[in-house]
DNA sequence: ACATTGACCTGAGAGC
DNA sequence: TGCTCTCAGGTCAATG
């Protein structure tokens, strides 16, 4: 579920406490969390420098080590960072220790394994050789790039904003509520939509991403009319008290109002 | 070339 | 109580 939002968060929470402190050692506690770069490599390019800082694109973090390279995380859907003073009890699943001179270390952890720890020497060579679109909340991401990133794609709106190649950083969560403030049915073929909704989808995405990341993707406080709190079995719609809808739209769960969001025109 | 589906992974929670 | 089953979802490979 780390999407854009949380990992804004993230960083926040890696620049106000991992940098700048000597890294005495990476401990790696299952290898099958590692991207193509073993255990070893990320110890020797690490052990003795320091995180410097930090980049975010789309559900990436990167954590610049010296001059070295950098860091590329992944969260998969259930990865998190935790600081914590040794020797208190590691976080549950911790899957990588990253140790600092302080006592201090940060957790890479990850309960179902879907995440990647790895390691690039060029941020954007890594994005572009795994395809990764721009970031949704770039600044040149405006109007005209969204209509790019949509094509003339035929696919339903909603896995078109969660498709990491034509732009990054939308998941299931936020996809669902992106639909439901610009009161679009999720299962639209994205090349159906008019003019008016595709930038009232663009306007859409980026305040909902926005106000997500400035409250550090606490759901509970995100503003009353979202959909997000109340997506979960029983839920209404927090416009009209509707109960929501649960369908499945390209493969994964979705939560809709059938009152708000209009039904697609066409049907099979 | 593009769109859709299933597999991967694990443990919380449901149901019996 | 304890067992089995289902489900969550980001991404990629396989299928349509």
């Amino acid at each position: 579920m780390p999407e854009l939002p949380d990992l804004a968060a993230m960083k926040r929470y890696v620049d106000a406490t991992a940098l700048h402190q000597q890294i005495t050692g990476v401990e790696v506690h299952d290898s099958r969390i590692l991207g193509s770069a073993s255990a070893r490599q990320l110890q020797s390019r690490l052990r003795g420098a320091r995180f410097e800082r930090s980049r975010r694109h789309g559900k990436h973090l990167f954590i610049a080590v010296n001059d070295r390279g950098w860091l590329a995380l992944h969260f998969g859907m259930s990865g998190f960072l935790q600081y914590y003073r040794r020797p208190a009890n590691p976080p549950a699943h911790e899957r990588v220790r990253f140790g600092f001179e302080s006592g201090f270390s940060l957790a890479y952890g990850c309960q179902r394994m879907l995440g990647r720890v790895d390691w690039t020497a060029d941020v954007d060579a890594f994005l572009a050789e795994a395809g990764v679109g721009p970031d949704a909340l770039a600044d040149d991401f405006d109007l005209k790039a969204f209509e790019r990133a949509l094509g003339d794609s035929r696919a339903a709106i909603k896995a078109v904003l969660m498709d990491q190649k034509r732009m990054a950083g939308i998941g299931n969560v936020y996809a669902d509520e992106i639909c439901f403030q610009a009161r679009v049915h999720p299962a639209m073929a994205a090349n159906r939509l008019d003019a008016d909704t595709v930038s009232r989808l663009y306007v859409v995405l980026r305040r909902v991403l926005e106000s997500a990341v400035s409250v550090n993707a606490r759901l509970e406080e995100l503003p009353a009319k979202y959909l997000i709190p109340h997506r979960e079995k029983g839920g209404r719609c927090p416009e009209c008290g509707t109960p929501l809808e649960v369908v499945s739209v390209s493969g994964r769960t979705c939560y809709l109002c059938p009152a708000c969001q209009h039904a697609p025109t066409q049907r099979k």
